[in-house]
Formats: structure tokens, C-alpha cells, sequence
DNA sequence: CGGGCTCTTGATACGTGTCAATGTTGGTGG
DNA sequence: CCACCAACATTGACACGTATCAAGAGCCCG
């Protein structure tokens, strides 16, 4: 397996959140780790593979990743599976179906994951006390809106290649941002199922590809991963720059 | 043109807002009304073609959509553009802009629009104060997510005609229940370019397939628009059905 | 040891893009 | 009023990118 063995599934608490003292995330007011400690239900520890969350469903819950990869897909009646983004420590899952009536796609863990589980019904109680915590949701939300931006223009104008460099930066920049990866760790956790899904490329096509990527020195394949070995020249392949990497809040 | 002529450029008070009295927005508290009221700072009217938002910008102010058809698009630096999505009455427009650092798509009036203008600076205010509209405005995020996610699946994972059959089918749903569209009034505003840049598709192949459709009696496609003729049979073969349809916020 | 998952590669078929040419419409200016 | 031009829609021929089919190798795990 890519990642190290789970770490041991104690309650981790809000006051020692090991995401919290990273460098990108926005600090708490202490009244605001007050609540989210309030908050929070529980953790919820799952294996690489297992799916975390159903298209479909009402969940009385919702989460923060707080440890490992994940990704959110959708699935057409006939299998066609297509990835819509992946999931870092940090981000929110199953919001949608916090606000909304139900999920409308799934989540799948990439590596083994711990999840932060809230409990749904105290949402409004965040939006009713701590409006600097709501205005962090519609951030994470803005924020999820515009990725899928640019992985709509990547999908529907950019070729092949481009859209595979662009795939490769911006999961090494997110997993930088997310303290996953550094210059010393630089592996991605996908297959190329995983890629192809995402790019909307056949499999066959999408190895293809990567090779060319793997010619140029760009990445490299291992089994069950990539390592990123020139973030800015795939960028440059691909045309795209990460855009504001300041201060992301946290939730 | 497709739309009527516009409405004279007088100012709209929220308290006869038009949109609010139609049936699929949820109605606002006294409160709330008045706190809107004064949080709008005028109309803004923008011809067919104009661009309302641009990429990159910082705008002082975040928009609802109040009459007409829009979209939101991005290019590539060599002009490939990408349609993300279609802004309808009722849309917020510049979230993006007014919450994270600058806009990340442009957007571009399809008909004769009228746009709410609000003053991004009392956006806190509303989240201070009225955590109804707050969560009303994560409702909207989280559904324009959602909407992008099935354009996600649509652009990777749909063949041409599912793709144009399911925009289309969209289109009209996204139209009727903003009050533009009913069994009547069929007239999607849009030029088989749009739907090309929207489908990920040539301009050439577009039109082919948007044929099939058309023998297929599913549409009529007339000069500079497409009229729906059987959204049931779009949305089946497209294999997609519009999904919440209940009573939605408007701010 | 077998079987599943992942990655790889070559051959071939098919979907989609590109090029080119044409017709239509509506607007503009002489 | 007509000539002209721009935008939009249409169609056929051909090229290219991508999917599909098929086969095989390496690996891990039961």
C-alpha cells in the first residue's frame, strides 16, 4: 500500500488537531474551536478502497477529511464511472447533502482515510453563532466551484496530454497544500483506472499518454501511483498555474 | 432577437421583486426582505453579448440574476473557451469574486439581461446577521457544485448525442422553473456554438449530431436558438432526470 | 499455485475534428 | 433600394485522436 499504516483510531480532538497548527489553514477564534469541538460527533477510520459515502443518500452526518486521499465520482446506469474531484485533509464531504435533500454522488477513500464527523442538525446552529465559520463553508464551497471549473475546461477543450499534466499539478498541489506532499514525498496515490476516470480518457489511451509524460521526465509510474517529478513543467504542459494558495479556513 | 425588448432600466424595489412572487422561491421573512433591500444597491442592464463579469477581476460588487439568460465561461490563452454553466433569474452570479481573491470565469449575457447589484462589502453583514440568507447563499454554492459534478459526468463520460440531449433537457428545466420556459414557451436562447463550447464538441459535429436529434422529433432547431419538443424523451436519452425541484432560495 | 488487479503494447475500428464550400438571414451604409 | 458583410447553420470529404479488442507480464494475496 502507498500510504503508511493507519495511525491508531483514538478520538482525535479539535484542541490538538494535527491539521489545524498547518501552516495553510486559517487560525480558530478560541470560541469558534469552542463550537467545531462541539461540532464534531466523532472519527471515522476507513480503508483504502472503501466507499465512504452513497450517491443518494441523507446522511445525519458530514465530514472533514483528516488524514489521506479521496476522491467524489458518479456513476452512469451502465458502469461509466467519472471522477469529479479529489478529496484532501481539509476539505468538506457530504455537504451537499447536509444543505441539500441527498447526495448526489459518491466518495471513495484512496489510501486509508480518518474522517471528522459532524452531526448535520447542528449546522444551523454554526450558521446562527459563528457567521465567520458559515462564511468559511461558502468559502470551501466557492472554492470547490471553481476547481470544477477547471476541470470542466480540461475536460471539454484541453487535449489529452494537456489534460493529463494538468491532473498530475494540480494533485501535487493539492496534496502540498495539504501537507501530504513535499519535495521529498512527491507519490500520488491513483491508478491509472483512477486518472482515466477522471480525464474521461479510455484506459488504454490514458497509459499511452502518461508514457509520454514519463518521456519528457515529467512524472514517473510506479505500481499503484505516480511520482511528480517537474510540477512547473507540467504546469506549463497543461497551461495552468495554481491560483491562490494563501490562507484556506478549515472546518 | 429571441426575447422580448427590455423592460424600462427603472429601479426594482425587492418589495415588488418580481422574481419572488413566482412559485419555486421561498418566500422571505419580513426581516430579511428589508435587510435585502438595503443590501442591493441598484439594477444593472446589460445587452445580449456583453460581458457582465470578467476573469480576474475583483469586483466591489456580487449579482443576482433578475431577467434573461447568461452563461459563464473560461478560454485558454489560444481562445479555446469552455461553457461551465448557464446563469438563469434567480442565479447569484460573482460569489467567487466576492468571497475568494478574484473572479476565476468570465460571464456573458445571452438575451437582454437585468441584474441585482449588491455591495460585496456588506456580505459579512449578512452572514452576522442573517444566517437564514447565509445558509441561502451555501444552498446555492452547493447546488451550483452539484450541477457541475452531472456536467463533469456528462462531458468525460456521455457520447455526443447523451451530451446534447442531456444539455438540452437541462436547459429547458433550468429555464422552466425560473419562469422563462413553460409548455408554451419552448425557445432555448442559445447558438449551436454555445452548445458546442458547452459540449466539448466541434462546432461541425455538434450541428450532425444536434440533427439526430432533430429527426429524432426531440427538437426543432431554428435561427440562433432551439425549440424543445420533448423533454421527457431528451432527458431518457440522456438517461438524466432533474432532480430536487422543491422550493429554492433566492437572495 | 491460481486468480485478480495493474500496467503495457500492438492492431484495428470508430468517433470526432478540420477543411472547404454553400445558403440563409439580418443589419449597415452607399 | 440594393450591395455588402457578418453571424449562423449546413454538408461532404478526409485526417487524426481515441476507443476497443486482444494478449501478455509482473505483482500481491489467499
Amino acid at each position: 500500500m502507498a500510504s503508511e499504516p493507519r495511525k491508531n483510531p483514538v478520538r482525535v480532538s479539535c484542541f490538538e488537531c494535527p491539521l489545524r497548527q498547518k501552516k495553510h489553514f486559517r487560525p480558530f477564534s478560541g470560541d469558534e474551536l469552542d463550537f467545531v469541538s462541539h461540532f464534531k460527533r466523532g472519527d471515522f477510520n476507513a480503508d483504502a478502497g472503501a466507499t465512504v459515502l452513497v450517491e443518494g443518500s441523507h446522511s445525519a452526518h458530514l465530514y472533514t477529511l483528516l488524514e489521506g486521499w479521496g476522491f467524489r465520482y458518479k456513476i452512469l446506469e451502465d458502469g461509466r464511472r467519472q471522477i469529479l474531484n479529489y478529496v484532501v485533509p481539509g476539505d468538506m464531504v457530504g455537504l451537499q447533502g447536509a444543505v441539500m435533500a441527498e447526495m448526489q454522488h459518491s466518495v471513495e477513500a484512496l489510501t486509508p482515510v480518518t474522517l471528522c464527523v459532524f452531526e448535520r442538525s447542528r449546522l444551523f446552529k454554526l450558521f446562527e453563532k459563528h457567521s465567520g465559520l458559515a462564511f468559511d463553508l461558502t468559502w470551501l464551497a466557492a472554492r470547490e466551484e471553481s476547481i470544477l471549473d477547471e476541470h470542466l475546461l480540461s475536460i471539454g477543450r484541453r487535449t489529452a496530454t494537456e489534460r493529463a499534466a494538468y491532473l498530475l499539478a494540480f494533485l501535487f498541489e493539492r496534496g502540498r497544500t495539504a501537507g501530504l506532499l513535499d519535495d521529498q514525498r512527491r507519490h500520488v496515490p491513483v491508478t491509472q483506472m483512477h486518472v482515466a476516470d477522471t480525464l474521461g480518457l479510455s484506459i488504454v489511451h490514458t497509459n499511452k499518454t502518461l508514457r509520454k509524460l514519463s518521456d519528457r521526465g515529467l512524472i514517473q509510474w510506479l505500481e499503484r501511483g505516480c511520482e511528480i517529478l517537474d510540477p512547473e513543467g507540467l504546469q506549463s504542459v497543461a497551461n495552468w498555474n495554481p491560483g491562490d494558495t494563501r490562507l484556506r479556513p478549515l472546518i
